[in-house]
DNA sequence: GCCAATTGCTTGAAGTTTAAAGAAATTGCA
DNA sequence: TGCAATTTCTTTAAACTTCAAGCAATTGGC
């Protein structure tokens, strides 16, 4: 143990290794509860994890969203996006249709029958994840949200300086 | 709004929209940061996440691992880590050892190699990591770590309760 | 000892993912 | 206008991932 002038302890100049626990901690979690959700999507509704999140895209919108939009929007790449939107229309969840004014865009929509499946998912997808968090009090949730949106800043400032 | 008999706000009882903000924001944050060590592993050392990961929990042990626990411990099928490890195997990265008790166990390590090329990323990554998280105060970070462990205890204890 | 159940790992099919390269269309600027 | 840069989307190859089925070896009753 390292003690400063004042008998405290201190870290080394170099030592990062809470934040790294931090990570693993929070990369954990995230792969557990996903890997969850994945098994319950597949188990009651025969659904893959992807396909459910590019529909939940679709689902806030009334209009239609186009494939880059759907590919910033779920943090992938716009190759994935063009694969799942098709295997997504072929299954007839999904509609799209070519912009007039842009030529390269398309806009993708759900079907009616796309959307009705979704929401039935959904309803159910919103309660799993209910009991999930189910121990957490009120307080702690609102903590929670409050500092995952700062370290959420903060990853993002990282990530724009070295892209800088 | 819904107001209860002393004019205080009160959820709906199925209303489990918070759950599903901080489930949408645990997962924006962990997308977001993998992405980007993902990004800098490649740019830097030419090596895939996942790839990263195995090596990085052989690097916990000195004397190896079987590929049940390396499953166990990442979470991950056991057909994915026996193609992981056979392709670390082929470049030279890991060595794998049948076990003189029971013939069907593997224990896998990594190489002179490999845990050097290992220890000169994580000194690296542990960096970036750290920048990451770089705005949060000592106390966010522990209260961080608090919350997320309670969050973690209260998935498994929902997952367990569905494989029940 | 026998044999059913379990355990450790591999395989194969389907799907997801990335990175990189390329095609098509539009935009912006000289 | 002309054309270089940008944007949108697709395509390709390689890797990753899961699930389910299967094989080989071991274990635990009996």
């Amino acid at each position: 143990m390292i003690l400063d002038s004042e008998t405290k302890a201190v870290e080394l100049p170099d030592d990062h290794g809470t934040e790294l626990r931090l990570w693993l901690r929070l990369l954990t979690c995230t792969t557990l509860i996903e890997g969850e959700v994945r098994s319950r999507l597949r188990e009651k509704f025969d659904v893959t994890l992807p396909r459910f999140d590019l529909m939940a895209q679709l689902d806030k919108v009334s209009d239609g969203m186009t494939l880059s939009d759907l590919s910033k929007r779920m943090m992938v790449s716009n190759g994935n996006v063009t694969g799942l939107v098709e295997r997504l229309v072929e299954s007839g969840h999904l509609d799209r249709r070519t912009s007039e004014t842009d030529r390269r865009v398309q806009f993708i929509r759900l079907t009616k029958t796309g959307r009705a499946e979704f929401r039935k998912m959904a309803a159910e997808h919103e309660k799993w994840i209910a009991d999930v968090f189910g121990d957490l009090s009120p307080k702690d949730i609102r903590e929670l949200m409050r500092l995952l949106a700062k370290a959420k800043g903060s990853a993002q400032r990282s990530a724009k300086a070295r892209n800088a």
